[in-house]
RNA sequence: GCCAGGGUGGUGAAAUCGGUAAACACGCAGGUCUCAAAAACCUGUGAGUCUCAAAGCUCUUGCGGGUUCGAUUCCCGCCCCUGGCACCA
C-alpha cells in the first residue's frame, strides 16, 4: 500500500491543472463543457493583496483558502467560475520596504512578486493566471492614470490647498480615511496637519448614493455599519448669531438646537476666519488682549491632531473680547476661542450649552462662564443637580426657560417646533452635515502612478492626452522621500518634467506627485476579465457609448467615438459585477468605499451603461482574524506563522483543511500546531480508506453496506448546506463523521465499503478542501477518467434514503430530560403514540408511576414533556 | 462615550425562527501491537455525588434577575474581551 506523500502528488496535480487549463474560464465565449447551470458565469474575487517582502503569510492564505473553497463549490456545481489573482505592488508599504533593504522599489517589486507568486501557485486555488495583473506594470496604471483624467473631465478631480494629514515618518500626505485614530494607518506615526494644495476626488458628490445604496448590499452588518457612520450623514441647523456691534455673524451647526435657549456662549476654532479678522483688523491697536490671542492661536495652530486630542481633559481657551447676540432670547454672549473645536466639524464653530453638554460644561466651569438650564428632567436627582449647575445632562427631558416653548418635549414636538419657529425668523437654516470628506489623491511619493496633469504658465492645468498615456515613472536612483514635502518626481531628469502644453503647444511642467494606491485597487476587479485579449477586442468603442451622458465632455472638446476604454465592454457585461466578493473586515471603509465610488461614477459616465447593477460587490463576505495562541499574528511578538514550513512537512492539502477547520470562517480562529499534525493524520486516514477503497471495489463494485450508504447521503447534504453558507468547520467535522462511520466495523466484525460511485461522490466533497488529495484518489478510482475532479458535477443527496432513519426523540418530565427513545419517523409525529410509548418505558415509567399527568407538550419530531403533579 | 461582534470542558470549538449543551477535533489517561520506542488502532475523558459495580442523582454555557413545561438561544440590569468610530458640536 502506498503511503500518503502530498508532496509529489501536489506537484504533480499542479502541473496537469496549468496544462489542462482547468481553472481557465473562456471569457469570451462563455461556452460551457458541462453541468446543468449552462455557462453561468462566476466572477470570484477575493481581495487585492500587496505583496509583503516576507511573501505570503498565513492570514493571507486563510484568506484565499476560503474564498477558493467557495470557488471550487460554485464550479462543480457547473458555474464557470472565474478567480483572478494579481499584486497591488505600488505603494507606500511596498516602497518603505524597499528603502529598508536598501533596494530601488522597482526591482524589490520583481523580487517579491516572484516569490509571491511561486506561493499563490504552491496553496491550491484555483487561479485565472492569464488574467494576473500588477498595479505597478504600465499597461495598468496607465488606465489608473485614464481613471485620473476621466475625474478631471468630469469635474470630479480639483486641487485644492487645505489643511491635510500629514506623516512625518512616511513624508506624505494622507487621506482621512488613511488616519485612524490620530495616527498613520501603515507606520503608526502620528499625523500632524499641513496647509497645502493637493489633488482631491470629490468623493463627497456622491456621499447620498454611497449611503442609499447601503441597504441594497448583501454584506455583513458590521461593514454597512462601518460605511454608513464613516458617511456620518447628520441633518442639523445653521444658526446665525451677529456680533454686538458689527456686521458680521458666527454661524454655528448643531443637531441639538432645542437647547438654543441655553446658549451662554460661543466657542470658534483657532482657524476660524473671525479670529484671522480680528487679528488682521488695523483699527484696533495692539493690546495686551490681542497678543493672549495671536499667542494662543500659534500655538494651537502648531499642535499636532493628536497633541489637540490628548488636551480632552483639560480644555484651555481664550476670550476674544466680542460679544454674540443670541438670535431667540437677545442675550449677550461673550465668544471665545479653543482648540477643542474643529475648523473641519460643521461650520468651526459651536455654540455653548453648558447645562446639556458635558464639553461645554467643562469649560463654563474652568472660565466662569453661565450656566442655565433648558431641560427639566423627571429624575429629581438630575434635575436638581442640573439647576444648580452642578452637573450637565444629555438626556430627554421638558423644556424649561425657553420662552412660548415651555413644556414641551425637548427631542419630540419642542424639538420640531423650535427648528420651525427659527427658520421661519430666518435665524437658522436647515443644514445636513456629513463626516465624509473628499478623497485625498496625492502623494509626495515616488512608487505610483504619476499623476497626469500638466501644468502651463498660460493655460494652467491640462490633463495628459489619454493617447499620451502611461506617463512612464521615470526610473531614478534618488527616490526617496526627503521630508521637505516635495515629491521625488521632482528630481527627475528634465526630459521628464519639462513638455509642452496639450492646449496651447507652449512650455509647460509635469505634475510630479503620484497618486495613492488605494485608487490602484479602486477600479481592478473591472480590468481582470478583460486581461490578455487581443487587440481586437481591446475595442474602440465607437457606437456603443455615442449615447452616454458625459457630463463635461463639451467643454473639454473630446468626441464620444475617440473614447477607449480600459476593459471590453462585451465581457464586461458578462462577467461584472463581482458576484463574490471575499476579503478581510479591514477594508470596511478604506478600499470599499473608494471602490463603490469609483463604479458610480463609471456607470455615471456611462461607460458602464451595460451593466445594471448599482454597485460593484452587491455580496461580500468577510471572514475573521486568524490569530496564533490567543493573540494577533505580528513581528514584535514573534508569533507570525509562515505557511512555506507548514506546506513542505505536511503538504498545502493538510493546512488548507486546518485553516478551514480551526473556527467559523466569519468569525477567523487560533492555529495551533498540534491541530495542524492532527489535520495531517485524518487526511492519512482518508488516503488509507481509499487505497482499501480501491482495492475492494476492482474486486467487487457492488458491495456496500446499506447503512453506510445512508450516512453517505446525510454527509453530501449537510456538507452541501455547510459549504454554500460558508461554514466550512462543520462540513469538514461531518466528513469526519462519516470516515468514523466508516472505519467503524459491522456488529459481525466486518470492514465495510462504498461502490465507486459513492466513494468518487466522498471524495468529491472534499475537492474544495484539499484540491490536490481529492484529484488524485479520483484518478485512483477512475484510472481511465481525463477528466479533473474539479470540473466534474457536485454529487447530490437522494431524499429517500434519508426518510426511513429513525428519530431520537427526548423525553422530559417536567421539563428534565430522563430518556432518549428511538422511533420510526411517523411515530415521531404522533402523540397518541408517543404517549403510548413513553408510558411503557421502563425509565420513564418510575417517574409517572405515582404521579398525575397534568398536560403534554409535544412537538412533532423534537420533543415530549410530561407535566405531572 | 457610541456602534458592532463575542464570552460555552484542560484547549480550538459545535448547537441560537426556544426543544437531548459540549458535535467534530486537539490534548490527556489507560490499553493492544513491539525487546523498546514511534506510528497505527481500541477504550475513557464537563464538574460533583452515590455505588464493589451497574444504573442513577445534582450542578454546569461571563454575573444577577425575568418570561416559559423547557433558555447557550428571548427580555431587563451589570462585568469582561475583540474590532470600528469619536473633543462630531
Amino acid at each position: 500500500m502506498d503511503i500518503y506523500n502530498p508532496k509529489t502528488i501536489e506537484s504533480h496535480w499542479r502541473k496537469f491543472w496549468l496544462e489542462k487549463r482547468i481553472y481557465q474560464p473562456d471569457l469570451t465565449k462563455g461556452k460551457k463543457p458541462f453541468g446543468k447551470t449552462q455557462g453561468k458565469p462566476y466572477y470570484n474575487l477575493m481581495m487585492f493583496p500587496y505583496p509583503s517582502a516576507e511573501g505570503l503569510h498565513v492570514g493571507n492564505m486563510y484568506a484565499f483558502t476560503g474564498a477558493d473553497v467557495h470557488g471550487r463549490f460554485k464550479r462543480m456545481q457547473g458555474f464557470d467560475v472565474f478567480q483572478p489573482i494579481g499584486l497591488d505592488g505600488f505603494g507606500i508599504h511596498s516602497e518603505n520596504y524597499a528603502i529598508k533593504v536598501g533596494r530601488h522599489p522597482k526591482e524589490h517589486a520583481k523580487i517579491s512578486e516572484k516569490h509571491f507568486y511561486e506561493q499563490l501557485h504552491m496553496i491550491g486555488n484555483g487561479f485565472a493566471w492569464d488574467q494576473k495583473l500588477e498595479t505597478y506594470d504600465p499597461d495598468y496604471y496607465r488606465w489608473t492614470q485614464w481613471l485620473f483624467v476621466q475625474m478631471y473631465k468630469h469635474g470630479l478631480a480639483y486641487r485644492k490647498k487645505a489643511m491635510v494629514n500629514w506623516c512625518p515618518s512616511c513624508k506624505t500626505v494622507l487621506s482621512d480615511e488613511q488616519v485612524e485614530g490620530g495616527v498613520c494607518e501603515r507606520c503608526k506615526t502620528p499625523t500632524t496637519r499641513k496647509e497645502t494644495e493637493q489633488w482631491f476626488f470629490k468623493i463627497t458628490a456622491y456621499a447620498d448614493q454611497l449611503l442609499n445604496n447601503i441597504p441594497k448590499l448583501n454584506w455583513p452588518k458590521k461593514i454597512t455599519i462601518a460605511q454608513q457612520n464613516w458617511i456620518g450623514k447628520t441633518k442639523g441647523l445653521n444658526i446665525s448669531f451677529k456680533i454686538e456691534g458689527s456686521d458680521a455673524k458666527i454661524v454655528v451647526w448643531t443637531k441639538f438646537w432645542e437647547t438654543v435657549f441655553g446658549v451662554t456662549f460661543l466657542v470658534v476654532a483657532p482657524e476660524h476666519q473671525i479670529v484671522a479678522s480680528l487679528l488682521s483688523s488695523k483699527s484696533k491697536t495692539q493690546s495686551p488682549k490681542l497678543e493672549e490671542i495671536r499667542n494662543y492661536v500659534g500655538k494651537a495652530l502648531k499642535k499636532t491632531e493628536q497633541k489637540r486630542k490628548a488636551g480632552e481633559k483639560d480644555k484651555t481657551g481664550v476670550f476674544t473680547g466680542i460679544y454674540a447676540i443670541n438670535p431667540v432670547n437677545g442675550q449677550k454672549i461673550p465668544v471665545w476661542i479653543s482648540d477643542y473645536v474643529l475648523t473641519d466639524v460643521g461650520t468651526g464653530a459651536v455654540m455653548g450649552v453648558p447645562s446639556h453638554d458635558l464639553r461645554d460644561f467643562d469649560f463654563a466651569k474652568k472660565y466662569d462662564l453661565e450656566i442655565k438650564q433648558v431641560v427639566a428632567y423627571s429624575d429629581q436627582d438630575i434635575d436638581v443637580k442640573v439647576k444648580n449647575g452642578q452637573m450637565a445632562y444629555e438626556g430627554e427631558g421638558v423644556l424649561v426657560n425657553s420662552g412660548e416653548f415651555k413644556g414641551l418635549s425637548a427631542w419630540g414636538v419642542g424639538k420640531q417646533k423650535m427648528a420651525d419657529w427659527m427658520i421661519k425668523k430666518k435665524s437658522a437654516k436647515w443644514k445636513t452635515t456629513y463626516h465624509l470628506r473628499d478623497w485625498l489623491i496625492s502623494r509626495q511619493r515616488y512608487w505610483g502612478p504619476p499623476i497626469p496633469m500638466i501644468f502651463c504658465e498660460k493655460c494652467g492645468w491640462q490633463p495628459v492626452p489619454e493617447d499620451q498615456l502611461p506617463v512612464l515613472l521615470p526610473d531614478i536612483k534618488d527616490f526617496q522621500p526627503k521630508g521637505d514635502g516635495k515629491s521625488p518626481l521632482q528630481r527627475a531628469p528634465k526630459e521628464w518634467l519639462e513638455t509642452v502644453c496639450p492646449k496651447c503647444g507652449g512650455k509647460a511642467k509635469r505634475e510630479t506627485d503620484v497618486s495613492d494606491t488605494f485608487l490602484d485597487s479602486a477600479w481592478y476587479f473591472l480590468k481582470y476579465p478583460s486581461i490578455g485579449l487581443n487587440s481586437k477586442l481591446e475595442t474602440r468603442n465607437s457606437k456603443q457609448f455615442s449615447k452616454s451622458k458625459l457630463v463635461n465632455s463639451k467643454h473639454f472638446g473630446f468626441r464620444n467615438s475617440d473614447l477607449e476604454l480600459p476593459w471590453n465592454p462585451e465581457i464586461t457585461r458578462r462577467w461584472l459585477p463581482v458576484n463574490a466578493y471575499i476579503g478581510g473586515a479591514e477594508h470596511a471603509v478604506l478600499h470599499l468605499l473608494y471602490a463603490r465610488f469609483v463604479w458610480m461614477c463609471f456607470k455615471d459616465w456611462g461607460y458602464l451603461s451595460s451593466i445594471e447593477s448599482d454597485e460593484p460587490f452587491p455580496f461580500l463576505f468577510s471572514h475573521g482574524l486568524i490569530i496564533k495562541d490567543g493573540a494577533k499574528m505580528s513581528k514584535s511578538r514573534g508569533n507570525v506563522v509562515n505557511p512555506d514550513e507548514y506546506i513542505s512537512r505536511y503538504g498545502a492539502d493538510a493546512l488548507r483543511m486546518y485553516l478551514m477547520f480551526l473556527g467559523s470562517y466569519d468569525q477567523g480562529g487560533d492555529f495551533r500546531n498540534t491541530g495542524m499534525a492532527g489535520m495531517y493524520r485524518f487526511l492519512e486516514r482518508v488516503w488509507r480508506m481509499f487505497q482499501k477503497q480501491v482495492q475492494s471495489s476492482k474486486k467487487n463494485t457492488e458491495q456496500y453496506n446499506n447503512r453506510l450508504n445512508v450516512i453517505l447521503h446525510k454527509t453530501i447534504k449537510k456538507v452541501t448546506e455547510d459549504v454554500a453558507k460558508f461554514k466550512y468547520n462543520t462540513a469538514i467535522a461531518a466528513l469526519m463523521e462519516f470516515m468514523n462511520a466508516y472505519e467503524e466495523k459491522t456488529p459481525d466484525g466486518k470492514e465495510k465499503t462504498l461502490s465507486t460511485d459513492d466513494a468518487g461522490k466522498l471524495i468529491k466533497l472534499m475537492a474544495p478542501f484539499t484540491p490536490y488529495l481529492a484529484e488524485e484518489i479520483w484518478h485512483n478510482l477512475y484510472p481511465d477518467s481525463l477528466e479533473s475532479i474539479h470540473t466534474s458535477l457536485w454529487p447530490e443527496y437522494d431524499p429517500k434514503m434519508l426518510e426511513g432513519e429513525q428519530v431520537e426523540i427526548p423525553v422530559q418530565i417536567n421539563g428534565k430530560t430522563r430518556a432518549v427513545i428511538s422511533v420510526n419517523p411517523p411515530v415521531a409525529k404522533s402523540q397518541p403514540e408517543m404517549v403510548k410509548i413513553v408510558m411503557e418505558d421502563q425509565r420513564t415509567l418510575q417517574y409517572l408511576r405515582t404521579k398525575k399527568i397534568v398536560k403534554i407538550i409535544f412537538v412533532a419530531n423534537k420533543i415530549i414533556n410530561l407535566i405531572v403533579s
